[in-house]
This record gives C-alpha cells, sequence and structure tokens, in this order.
DNA sequence: TTGTCAAGACGAACCGTCTCGTCTCGTTGG
DNA sequence: CCAACGAGACGAGACGGTTCGTCTTGACAA
C-alpha cells in the first residue's frame, strides 16, 4: 500500500490532471450535490476523459473523498495539534465554534454533505473516511483531552473515545439531520455541559 | 388541510395497494440500498403500475420515509411516553439501549441507513422527517427530562434540546458514520456522562 | 515498448410522463 | 329501486432523455 513495487515504464501520472479532476469533482458537488454529481459532468468541465477518472477512483463516493480531503486543513497534517492554553472548556469551544463557522460555508457545507450522505450508506466508504479523516481528527481530540486528564481536569475513568463523541456529536448530528440551529452558542452550551459530564466525580475537596 | 372539500367521487384509495408499496418499497431498500432502489423495481416487485407510485409520492425520499414510517413503533403514536421509574439515568439508558438493538437489526439498519443518506442532502425531505419522525421522539424525550428538571434532578437552566443532543447524538453518530462499536455498554456510558453533565451544577445541600 | 491521455461510441438501466383500457365508486334521473 | 353516467384509481407498458460503466482509437510521453 505505502510505495508500489512496480517498475514504472511508460508515461507518468499527470500531477495537474488528477488536480483538476479533485477540484472539478468538489465544485460539481458543491453546487449540485452528491445526487447531481456525474462522472460525465466532472470529466467535461475538467476536459478530461471519463476514463481517466475511472482508471484512478472506483466511483463517485471515492472520488469525492478524496475532493473533499484535498479541500480540508489538518486532516492529514501528522504535526497538528488542538489548542492548548490549559482552559479545556476554551479551547473546546474554539475547535466546535470553528467547526460550526465551517459548517456554515455553503460550498463546503454542500460538498460535506454529500460525502457524508455516500458515507450513511456505503460501508467501505466510511472505512476510508474513518481512517484518512475521522480517524486522524479524533486522534487530535483524543490527545488533547489526555493532556486535560492527566492534569486531573477530568474523570481519568473515562473513556476518551465516549468523550470525544460527547462534545462533538451533538453538533454534527444537528447539522446533518437539520434538527436545530447550528450557532456559537449551541457549541458552547453543549461543550460546557459535556465536559461537565465528564469532570472528576469527586470535586478535589 | 384538515378536512378536503373536494367532493370525492370516483373509484377510492385501495390501502392494499398503499401497503402493498411501501411494504415493497422497505424491503427493496434494505436490500439493495437507497441508491440501489428505483421506482420500477418497487412497482414491479408490488405488482403495481409506476403512476400508482408517482400518483402518491413525489420520488423516492418521500417514498422510503413512509415506507420506514410505517414500520417504525411509537413515532406517531399521540399517547406514547418514555418510561419513568424515577430513576432517570436506568429509564433513558433502557431508551438509548433499545435504540442501539434497534439499529443492529440488520434489515432496519440498511432501512434507515437508505433514509439518513437520504436526509442529509435533501432540505426538503429532513423537514418532513423532522415533522414526522424526529420531532414526535424529540417531544417525548423532552416530556421526561422535563419532569426530571421539575423534581431537581437536572439543572433548571439547561435547554432540553441541547439535554436531548447530549444523551443521544454521540450513539446516533457512531452508527451513522460507523466510527465506533455499538454497544449497550458504550449506550449505558454515555448516558451516565451525559447526565452527569446535566445535572444541576450545586447539590441541595 | 509501455502506460497515460482526450474523445467519444456503445448497450443497458432508469428516469418521469403519457396513454390506454379496465375497474370501482358516488351521483343522478327515471 | 335501479340502471346509466362520469370521476378517479388501477395495471401495463411505450416513449424520449439521461447517465451508467466499458471499450476503442489515436496521440503522446517516459
Amino acid at each position: 500500500m505505502t510505495t508500489a513495487p512496480t517498475r514504472s515504464t511508460g508515461r507518468r501520472r499527470n500531477p495537474a490532471t488528477r488536480a483538476a479532476i479533485l477540484a472539478t469533482a468538489f465544485d460539481v458537488v458543491a453546487e449540485l450535490g452528491y445526487a447531481g454529481l456525474t462522472i460525465e459532468k466532472v470529466a467535461a468541465r475538467a476536459g478530461v476523459g471519463k476514463q481517466t477518472i475511472y482508471r484512478w477512483w472506483p466511483g463517485k463516493g471515492a472520488l469525492v473523498l478524496d475532493a473533499v480531503l484535498e479541500r480540508t486543513t489538518g486532516a492529514g497534517d501528522e504535526a497538528a495539534e488542538l489548542p492548548d492554553t490549559g482552559d479545556l472548556e476554551a479551547d473546546l469551544a474554539a475547535v466546535l465554534v470553528a467547526t460550526v463557522q465551517e459548517l456554515t460555508d455553503p460550498a463546503f457545507d454542500r460538498a460535506l454533505r454529500g460525502l457524508t450522505a455516500a458515507i450513511v450508506e456505503d460501508a467501505e466508504l466510511a472505512r476510508l473516511y474513518q481512517e484518512r479523516l475521522d480517524g486522524p481528527m479524533r486522534e487530535l481530540k483524543k490527545r488533547r483531552l489526555r493532556r486535560a486528564q492527566e492534569a486531573g481536569q477530568l474523570d481519568p475513568e473515562v473513556d476518551l473515545d465516549v468523550a470525544v463523541d460527547l462534545v462533538f456529536a451533538p453538533v454534527a448530528q444537528r447539522w446533518s439531520e437539520r434538527s436545530g440551529l447550528l450557532t456559537p452558542e449551541v457549541a458552547r452550551t453543549v461543550v460546557r455541559h459535556a465536559l461537565r459530564g465528564l469532570a472528576t466525580p469527586t470535586p478535589p475537596r
């Protein structure tokens, strides 16, 4: 998976073509939605043959995943870290408010909706998503929580995966199901109550 | 909207036909997924003309919503209530564990995945879903929490919608994004921490 | 020589609309 | 009381349009 052992004679893959396809795919899914995205449309707009897309991506899902991945900052960045000022609630609130603002950007909202819809139905695509986007992000969040845990700000018994879900799932759910308003105020309230539920059960006194 | 003022002469709608269409739609989406469901397939399997489906449903989304709604217990039931033994944590854990078990049933899992995927992308369908399925369920949950709030078991300042999200979103998220195991144990842990975060900040004594 | 590229032809599947003939119904007038 | 009538639901399927994923062609670069 890491490096292809193939001899690699013959013409090399054109990086510009790959970039053009991904950029066009992002635009199309942002404009027409996932159901409205067709490989033919992407090929035509990108000035590319259909076969070039089918050669490198198995289908719509993988294409959109790559397209969103390309536009997401800090996803594959190994050195990235969540803010750590010592104030856990303020740090997490900042991250969640930033998420809310990202989800409010119309283009990103529609593109991510397309990807999310595909993930709900396609188990294999969900696996790729977990591996390449959600997993790394979750690792950052767990690292920040672990530091708080070691500083005695969190229940030492708490499962960090559950903790991450408790803090971030409510906002994600509101967004994906449109079940309520998505405001910085709501984000801060969620963080406040989630952290209260994750704090050490017996106060240090 | 309440009562049709139309004279309604002519042949009446056949309830058996409606039921056959919805049952078939549920089976098809459970078997082939939302993307694999076509109106033609449902019509053929149900032994029904395509026009009969297009006459009563605007498209795939509304059809699948009705199909899932038909199989969901307690959704439109006005008299339904969440359990209330006085032990809030035990009551909510029972509900969430039941949800986990429902989501573990393969047929229901796949059908609900189809509906969920459609909802993420289609704002109008999401509105219908909120109105007919999520809204009523949320009302039951809020009623149970409100009673706990009045009994002094919950922070009187807490927004009940946020409270519902904090308790139920983590499990829903795990299911839809396949981001972690879905076990009764996890459900109980989520309820425990969520309620701790929603309790009255200063103990009554 | 080998593999990538753009272009597009190809048959299959499904779309949503439309038409047809049949089958219930409620209404109406004898 | 009871035929005749008309409105609307129903099964069946034809229709033109769109997209699917595969396949072919010829140019081109390593």
